[in-house]
DNA sequence: CTCCTTATTGTACGCTGTACAATTATTGTA
DNA sequence: TACAATAATTGTACAGCGTACAATAAGGAG
């Protein structure tokens, strides 16, 4: 442990370390623990250093929930042209399972409304993608695409385990199924609301 | 102001009255406000004081959403039975226009995963009557009460203004039209999944 | 080399949740 | 009524939090 670093001696921080950092933090002690403080003491760092590279506590926390997002394996641009629905189907599936694996940091990402970083807008724009391969005009993929946003997020936030432990706390490959259940019926009806393909 | 009062004198609080300070902090300050202080400091009483009446600060939180819950109007039987699909559409909607009110409590809702309340299981129960109706087994109407709360609160989430002010903030109306396009679909979809009703 | 910008530390402030013991009011029991 | 048990409230205290501020040193520009 480096203790010993008077003031202007430098740490060669950047923003990445720091975002990793907090992800570390994240995934060992959960996302409450998130903390300027803990991320700081990872790093070997004044709890103040964090502020050179990230702004705000909220900044911090929305440029761990993007990091996450870049977990989320992208479709080929040939897939979705060929297949849009199966496309979709599997983007939210990839989605929920990289979400599962962070169920505290859900409510984060509900209030920063599915973060709107780099990773979120690349998932976004082969959603749109698709969406538009359907047949749907854009202002209509706009609102499918939040549908199935709301319903990949909040899934995911209900894989957090209870807080009252009384409740038997439904199991996880339950919950999954009935994701995918939700997954089919919007999306059936989201392929149905665009024009019907003359393509056969 | 009642600031004078020893330790050991009562103040006569009581859990409703917490709860109701507490709701009065959330809506004039924001949740992020929700501290047992501010609470405390608005009933004119020691911080530690609320301890007596709720054990914990999360359990506080659980409250002040069964409480908000608490709005949301009953549909009668007659209606659920007669017409269920309306009923629960109306009931998805109340509850929308409801947690719309309180957007900054959402995050809190997906946590603690749609409060265990007395109020909460009022409209779980209503909701799975209504399934049932429609020919649901207890499991399929399980699942599809699940799908319909994680839409809900999941679409009122949304409604929180954005952090970046910069993104155009998406209006009201327009996210609410969103929200009864998906719920629609769902419905549609759920009433479909049960057995063809005989009953013409 | 000198100047400027930037990363880092030390310190400090006010806020938070909550544990602990002391104190008094209320309730139950005889 | 007297007394004991329980419950509600305060005072005090602690460790943690985000973050503002000034001092300091390193790195890059000229």
């Amino acid at each position: 442990m480096s203790r010993s670093r008077g003031p202007g001696e430098r740490a060669g921080l950047d923003t990445a370390q720091v975002v990793a950092a907090a992800r570390l933090v994240v995934e060992e002690e959960g996302s409450p623990a998130l903390s300027l403080r803990a991320v700081a003491r990872r790093l070997g760092v004044a709890p103040n250093a964090i502020y050179s590279h990230i702004g705000n506590r909220d900044r911090l926390l929305d440029a761990v929930l993007d990091d996450v997002l870049g977990e989320v394996p992208q479709p080929s641009v040939a897939t979705v042209l060929r297949d849009p629905v199966t496309a979709l189907r599997s983007l939210m599936l990839d989605s929920y399972d990289v979400l599962v694996r962070h169920p505290r940091l859900m409510p984060s990402y509900l209030d920063r409304q599915g973060a709107r970083g780099v990773q979120a807008q690349r998932l976004g724009s082969i959603t749109t993608m698709a969406l538009d391969r359907l047949g749907l005009d854009e202002r209509a993929a706009h609102e499918a695409t939040r549908v199935l946003i709301v319903n990949t997020i909040g899934f995911a936030a209900f894989s957090a385990p209870p807080s009252a432990p009384g409740e038997r706390p439904i199991s996880a490959a339950e919950l999954r199924r009935n994701f995918e259940q939700a997954l089919a019926w919007l999306l059936t009806a989201i392929a149905q609301s665009g024009p019907p393909r003359s393509t056969g």
